[in-house]
DNA sequence: CCCCCCCC
């Protein structure tokens, strides 16, 4: 098998100008890794190859449509694979292949390493700046490295070219814009876009694009509008200001096709993004766009589909992509913000799937009043909000999309399912448990106890959100629970008036309460203990039962109360907290409260830990 | 350079 190897390809990629790259080299797979991701931001995975020639081994990045040969261990230790699309990336001085395309060689099968392969230079070290070794995990976050020369021109203009690569070429395209008109023949995969290259042309079909909108703050005023841009490697946003609004907003249309260049590429901001792409471009005045004459060969949409029994998992704010059945419609309702006092149309749908779950979606707008799908249509929706408003919903964003319909496969088997057996179903709510919860979408930094107490989270005026990894080690007998109104959403303590139970609040009598936990416990990590105050929805998943089941074993059957207290202690979870001042007997204190938890997900766990020791050294 | 996306 050697002998298929390009013995020598990964040093020429590495040190070499693109023009020189070897086309389609056959390199060996040494390890497939998949990126600890965050598992609740409904992204799909990332997988990391580290490929060999058998002289040098290289850090790649599978492009996403190539997951599913990591699935179907086709793409696995050992394999043979030949690049027939890639494009080279820096990250953290050292420069990635990013494989758009490859087949794997499966006639050659698996063998063990091949030679002894060495690593490659740094991009630093070839510009003989001895840098400190690359921190593996940070792949995981591709932001543009700070600590990277900004003037990206600078990097490929002013040095050797030897080791200034020029953008590699794709996939030329002899029926592309000519070069004459400033166009590059040369198509890049939007995948392989990134801020250190800028002698690119793409070819997208624009997916989604906005109305414009005008804003005005504190740093000043103007208009914007924004496209999403669809090919078969990926997604990107792009973004026009002001006189590009001008140039281009006519230009552009929803569905078609454009070669479009000379864009700036920036970091796209983690928090704002809906299309999955560290990067986004953003309109210059030299950015060239042209629609297409061949509007074909281009896809349609990209979906990344989260289960409905998944989007439980997944974090609130998170925006994904769904797709249901249609099991109802709910009328058009005015609502208004709260925020802005001003006035929305609304309209929320349920959608089904076959994970037996049930989804509420919220529409707004034009799209809410003119909602026309036919109940039992297939609804595809991309971008959609993650709420956790009575456990789960979805919430329609002005840069989402719905697709009655859709020509997709998933569109297809889920009809199938439901004509089937989905119809006369029933279907479950994610109700209103705890679940992953997060502050902006993502989940709390990781403390633990003592980082607590040294960085006196919850002294401030704001609170402070922290997640901890600890065990509970006591619960308090005492006050566990106590009697709550049993209306929906009342809570208030109510009291034994002798056979009724009043509710000040709701001004009622009602015949038995129901309790809701309050309880506190002690938890404790390998550098302290805390106390932490749970309530109702926290408390049913620690104690597995309901707090009225609790209370009636603590009143009638003390055994099997204390049973369910030792069944619940020592059992390790992530818990995510509040940490809050509050004043208490004229004493300031610190209340730690949980505000949700979930359990050990030990290979995660064992991710991160590997990550922190890999980045502690 | 926006980044709001609303309500129960």
């Amino acid at each position: 098998m050697a002998e298929r190897l390009s013995v020598g390809s990964l040093r020429v990629i590495n040190t070499s100008d693109s023009s020189s790259y070897p086309p389609n080299p056959v390199l060996q797979v040494l390890t497939v890794k998949e990126l600890n991701s965050n598992p609740t931001s409904g992204a799909p995975k990332r997988y990391r190859v580290v490929l060999s020639d058998s002289i040098n081994y290289a850090q790649s990045m599978l492009s996403t449509q190539l997951n599913h040969l990591v699935a179907e261990n086709k793409l696995a230790k050992g394999a043979f694979v030949q690049l027939t699309q890639f494009t080279v990336n820096i990250m953290k001085e050292r420069k990635i292949l990013i494989v758009l395309g490859l087949d794997v060689l499966t006639e050659l099968g698996f063998m063990e390493k091949i030679g002894n392969p060495a690593g490659l230079e740094t991009v630093d070290s070839l510009r003989q700046q001895p840098q400190p070794p690359v921190n593996e995990g940070s792949l995981n976050q591709p932001s543009a490295p700070a600590n990277y020369p900004a003037n990206t021109g600078s990097f490929y203009g002013n040095n050797s070219p030897s080791t200034a690569p020029a953008p590699p070429p794709m996939v030329k395209r002899p029926s592309g814009p000519n070069p004459a008109n400033g166009y590059s023949t040369i198509i890049y995969p939007i995948e392989g876009l990134s801020p250190y290259q800028n002698k690119w042309t793409i070819r997208a079909r624009v997916t989604n694009k906005s109305d414009i909108k005008h804003w005005h703050n504190q740093r000043g005023e103007g208009k914007l509008f924004s496209v999403n841009l669809l090919d078969e490697s990926g997604e990107i946003r792009a973004t026009g200001f002001n006189d590009q609004v001008d140039a281009f907003y006519d230009i552009l249309h929803e569905g078609q096709v454009y070669y479009i260049s000379r864009c700036r590429v920036n970091i796209a901001k983690k928090q704002f993004t809906n299309v999955q792409n560290e990067y986004e471009l953003m309109f210059e005045r030299d950015t060239e766009i042209k629609k297409a004459e061949d509007q074909s060969a281009v896809p349609v949409a990209r979906f990344s589909f989260v289960s409905l029994q998944e989007v439980g998992n997944v974090a609130k704010d998170a925006v994904i992509d769904v797709i249901g059945v249609l099991q109802s419609i709910g009328p058009v309702q005015q609502i208004t913000s709260r925020a802005t006092s001003r006035g929305f149309d609304k309209r929320d749908i349920t959608v089904v799937d076959q994970t037996g779950f049930e989804m509420r979606i919220t529409l707004w707008g034009k799209l809410a009043i003119e909602f026309s799908a036919p109940e039992e249509s297939v609804l595809a929706f991309k971008g959609v909000k993650v709420n956790d408003f009575q456990g789960r919903s979805l919430s329609m964003l002005t840069s989402s999309t719905m697709s009655t319909d859709p020509d997709i496969q998933e569109s297809h088997l889920l009809k199938g399912w439901y004509d089937g057996q989905g119809r006369g179903q029933d279907f479950a709510k994610h109700s209103n448990n705890a679940s992953i919860s997060s502050v902006s979408g993502r989940s709390a930094e990781r403390k633990t106890i003592a980082d607590v107490q040294a960085e006196h989270l919850g002294m401030s005026e704001t609170p402070d959100y922290f997640s901890l990894k600890g065990t509970i080690v006591y619960i308090r007998k005492k006050n566990v629970s106590y009697p709550a109104c049993p209306a929906p959403d009342c809570n208030k303590k109510i009291f034994d008036q002798g056979g009724s139970w009043r509710c000040e609040k709701c001004n009622k009598e009602y015949d038995a309460p129901q309790y809701r936990y309050i309880m506190t416990i002690a938890v404790g990590d390998h550098t302290g203990q805390l106390w932490l105050n749970v309530f109702d929805d926290v408390g049913k998943i620690i104690m597995h039962k309901s707090a009225d089941e609790l209370n009636d074993y603590q009143e009638n059957d003390e055994n099997a109360f204390m049973n369910c207290m030792a069944e619940a202690c020592y059992m390790p979870y992530i818990f995510q907290c509040r940490a809050k001042q509050d004043n208490f007997k004229g004493e300031t204190r610190v209340r730690y409260t949980v505000t949700s938890l979930s359990q050990m997900n030990w290979q995660e766990e064992s991710k991160k830990l590997i990550d922190y020791i890999q980045g502690a050294n």
